[in-house]
DNA sequence: AGGCGCTTGTGAAGACGTGCACAAATCGCG
DNA sequence: CGCGATTTGTGCACGTCTTCACAAGCGCCT
């Protein structure tokens, strides 16, 4: 609270936008604030209270309005928050006022579904291009697009501002890939291979990996049938599970 | 260290596995070591140190050892972790033991990459049933497998012991489909589908969000780009960003 | 056998994230 | 204008995760 300056509101000019620094756990969580937001937006809501749009996020809502304050929020206490005010701000500070663009590596099995994927254009992104290293693949038109080859990276890169490179090669090309991304400027790249890349400092990774999810997944299964395959010793005790068990990316029993 | 009872290995007969519980985060990495570990295996070696290791799999290797001492683990000091027992142990901690069976729900553009991924059986699992909606991919093969309509999801439970539901369809039909699975008592769910979903206590839920990923990166990149926008006040004091930067899921600047 | 170098396993400290509980602020209404 | 209902923003305490640093253990070589 005390005198918050307005962190570089969307319609403000430049004027050192002062970006603060998030908590890594807060950046990963408005994403989700703002997928909710634009559902509770469309749904014709104009202002939202923290237990509305955390239950609607899926989250606590202590730890929601805490998230917001971070942003210098713009809420009204005994109201809420301003539906629209709040997603120009969530989306100024995700740096989505601009749309995007997106360099799609390898367009195999999984590049095809991605490509066609609209989920791209309606939150922020535009795919510039697809590239692949298979010569058969090049010149393919999918959704409008043409494939083009992966040497033409450059290229591709002097015509358009390129932000994030996607690579969805087998894990054995990946790093190859990401070098040739650098190579040409990107800093930030989506890995869909199974694999760890190397990347010179100020370049951010994130991957995506099916098999890991699935893993984490069958641990807890492993876990829930060992626990319900002991005999109960004293009674109930392990019918509830301890609290607090959910964590990292899982959510479990939301109630309605 | 003491008297470490192994807790259950592969190999041994039933008698109470004693599953450790392990910290969430823990159990996260799991899966990446496992993926190292065979890479390595792969590549004729029988015993790794947990400074390799580490390296494989991107992580620091004080945080290997501890996560490994909680499986109770199987190192030698002035050596290190024999490659194929280690394999051996973080899978039965994961309960890859068995080939898990999972139901993909929806058919669609991603769906097809999904089912025809071979991942699924290299890492432990088994597609055991293709489900949609619509009557018109009813039917459709796909990987040697058959579509179903979504119905029949009572009859393939009836037939297969399901262990997990991978729903990749619309997020409108998301919740519906997580309920059906429920219904027929699948406890883990894997969601493509962008949107919060509902279970009953002792479900466990884990999302896949592309456009969240691309958000967060979208985030680095707006703050990378404020920065470098400052005029360097002394120096050279921004080009290296501040130790610790990456958190929850990014990889950063990992040497080779 | 003894010593030496290497590597594990872990104690402890600090950083980080979470959630409760409540004071401060705002609105609407009488 | 004042009051009560409501909701935000946050201090605080607690739990989890990370990282350092090092003693204990192991194998090899002499
Ligand atoms: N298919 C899925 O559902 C799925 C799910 C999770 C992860 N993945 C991972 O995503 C990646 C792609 O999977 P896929 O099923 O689409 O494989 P795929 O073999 O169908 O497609 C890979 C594509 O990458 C292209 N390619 C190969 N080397 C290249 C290079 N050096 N530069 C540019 N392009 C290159 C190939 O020509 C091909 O078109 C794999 O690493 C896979 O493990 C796939
Ligand atoms: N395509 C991608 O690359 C991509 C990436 C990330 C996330 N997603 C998400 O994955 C989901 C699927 O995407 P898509 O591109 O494959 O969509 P899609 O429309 O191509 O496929 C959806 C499929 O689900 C089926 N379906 C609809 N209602 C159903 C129901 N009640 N029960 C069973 N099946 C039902 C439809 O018949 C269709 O075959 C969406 O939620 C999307 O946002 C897709």
């Amino acid at each position: 609270m005390s005198q918050h300056r307005h962190p570089g509101a969307p319609g403000r000019a430049g004027a050192v936008p002062t970006l603060p620094d998030l908590p890594e756990a807060t950046v990963a969580r408005l994403p989700e604030y703002l997928r909710a937001l634009h559902n509770l937006a469309d749904a014709g809501h104009e202002t939202v209270s923290s237990e509305g749009l955390s239950a609607a996020a899926g989250v606590n809502s202590a730890k929601l309005r805490k998230d917001l304050s971070h942003l210098g929020s713009y809420g009204t206490r005994g109201v809420g928050y301003d539906v629209a005010l709040l997603i120009e701000q969530i989306e100024y500070v995700l740096g989505l006022t601009q749309r995007r663009a997106v360099a799609l590596v390898g367009v195999g099995n999984l590049g095809h579904a991605l490509a066609g994927y609209d989920g791209f254009a309606s939150r922020g992104f535009r795919i510039a291009a697809l590239l692949d290293a298979d010569p058969s693949r090049v010149g393919e038109e999918i959704n409008g697009l043409v494939v083009r080859h992966v040497d033409d990276l450059p290229t591709v890169a002097a015509e358009e501002s390129l932000a994030i490179g996607v690579i969805a090669t087998p894990a054995a090309a990946a790093q190859q890939v990401a070098d040739q991304l650098v190579a040409v400027g990107v800093t930030s790249i989506l890995n869909f291979a199974p694999c760890v890349l190397s990347v010179p400092e100020g370049v951010d990774v994130r991957k995506v990996d099916l098999a890991i999810e699935l893993q984490i997944l069958s641990f807890h299964e492993h876990r829930k049938a060992s626990l319900t395959a002991l005999p109960a010793t004293g009674g109930t005790a392990f019918t509830a599970l301890p609290g607090g068990f959910a964590a990292t990316d899982t959510q479990e029993a939301i109630g309605t």
